[in-house]
DNA sequence: TCTGGGGTCCTAGGACCC
DNA sequence: TCTGGGGTCCTAGGACCC
């Protein structure tokens, strides 16, 4: 048995805990840019807010309803999302933390309890601990307690826990729900299945495995047999390194110089490095990437990109935003207007698997291994000072830095925004 | 005026190996 | 007419997730 649980409406109920005055009203938070709106409290839905809209396009809508509207603040739901974890790994023997507002939990030894009863403990629990509503399903395979999840957000006759465990149950949950909506079945794949007169889960379970096998291979064939109460997708309880980080942004206007892509590029590659020394890993392959609006129809769209070695696996700033500036030559075209750039880092591999290699073909002696010790200290002075305390001075945002302009407090992991909240 | 960011897995096809 | 059999590795592209 599988526990799904998901925190409704995540990042606007994270302003809502911090702000009680924006629990009766209509709260939506936007992407980075204040581009567009990724998430709607209820009162929001119901106003006809569409997930994904650009923020211009619904304003008079959001003004004429005094929707109160948020900047994102990741350091905040990303330590939102950290308590809740730790909450709920308190509540079930196993947890798999699914993404930064999902857990699956391990139901199995619970076969002896009132699985509902539970469900709401596990709801409560949560509430108390953090102000962040949540909704429990339940089910033997993970694609239908996906799906119980998505019953009890829906039907609020469930009192938002939704316990799939019967074959009577299963089967009335996979009727109630449309193929678009089951875990796994995007865009393209719905349309195939609506085609071929596959319309319910209930559908999809029934069709020829052959058929599914065939147009959507095994993973369309893993799904089906999960909806047919088959469990193939287990517990992952340990988070596997990441295979590629990535640091990109849009720029709150038009780029077109080189000085600021450089500045960009040299402030991505930063985040880049941290980000690796973090996962304490190291990589050895390098992309920059360029990119014009895909909106301007006035011009054709450029997108630059170029992937390079680093000289040696390393996760050290200046190693690889120098050659990121390098690679940036490679691709600036003078005369257009930038609005997104990006640095990429991949084949990655644990800091201590990495002895070092030396280079084949290289005709001078490799440079002297980057001193470690200087990314320990700057490390050690940003963690203590604040992110950014010390950086390379080709790191700069101050031209290019995208829009942030309803921006709330760092609640929890700044002391200096503690003072900002005012009852 | 204005449109996010960060990931994963799978397949097909080409190139190679013995 | 008819050209083996069994693999691996790599990459691009397509699908999906939150």
């Amino acid at each position: 048995m599988f526990a799904l649980v998901d925190c409704n409406n995540f990042y606007a109920s994270c302003e809502r805990v911090f702000n009680p005055t924006l629990r009766l009203r209509p709260v939506v938070v936007l992407s980075n840019n204040d581009g567009c709106i990724i998430a709607r409290s209820e009162e929001a839905k119901a106003l006809g807010i569409q997930m994904g809209t650009p923020e211009f396009k619904c304003r008079p809508l959001l003004q004429s309803h005094a929707v109160a509207v948020f900047s994102s603040n990741y350091p905040l739901y990303g330590d939102m999302s950290s308590r809740v974890m730790m909450t709920l790994a308190a509540l079930a023997p196993e947890i798999e933390v699914y993404s930064i507002d999902e857990a699956f939990l391990d139901m199995t030894s619970f076969a002896r309890f009132d699985l509902t009863e539970y469900g709401r403990l596990i709801r409560k629990t949560v509430r108390q601990h953090t102000g962040i509503p949540v909704c429990v399903g339940m089910a033997p395979t993970k694609t239908l307690a996906k799906m119980a999840n998505r019953l009890a957000k829906k039907n609020p006759h469930y009192l938002g826990v939704c316990i799939l465990n019967s074959e009577a149950e299963i089967q009335s949950a996979l009727e109630r729900t449309k193929v678009e909506d089951i875990w796994g079945i995007g865009r393209q794949w719905s349309k195939l299945l609506q085609a071929k007169r596959i319309e319910s889960a209930a559908d999809l379970a029934a069709a020829p495995a052959a058929w599914v096998q065939k147009h959507l291979h095994i993973v369309g064939a893993r799904i089906q047999a999960e909806l047919q109460g088959q469990s193939c997708l287990p517990m992952e309880l340990v988070r596997p390194a990441k295979q590629s980080i990535c640091t990109s942004r849009s720029f709150g206007r038009s780029v077109t110089a080189r000085e600021e892509l450089q500045q960009a590029v040299a402030t991505f590659a930063a985040k880049c490095a941290l980000k690796l020394r973090k996962e304490q890993a190291v990589a050895s392959l390098l992309t920059v990437f360029i990119s014009t609006s895909p909106f301007d129809e006035s011009c054709d769209r450029y997108w630059g990109t170029r992937t390079a070695s680093l000289p040696r696996p390393t996760s050290d700033t200046m190693t690889i935003l120098k050659t990121a500036q390098t690679m940036l030559d490679g691709i600036f075209q003078e005369g257009k207007s930038y609005k997104k750039a990006g640095v990429l880092v991949s084949g990655i591999m644990p800091q201590a698997a990495c002895s070092t290699t030396l280079s084949l073909f290289a005709e001078e002696a490799p440079a002297p291994e980057p001193d470690k010790k200087i990314m320990q200290v700057m490390d050690a002075i940003n963690q203590r000072y604040g992110s950014g305390a010390v950086h390379l001075a080709a790191e700069n945002s101050e031209s290019w830095k995208p829009n942030q302009e309803k921006l709330s407090a760092k609640y929890t992991t700044r002391w200096d925004d503690i003072i900002e909240v005012k009852v």
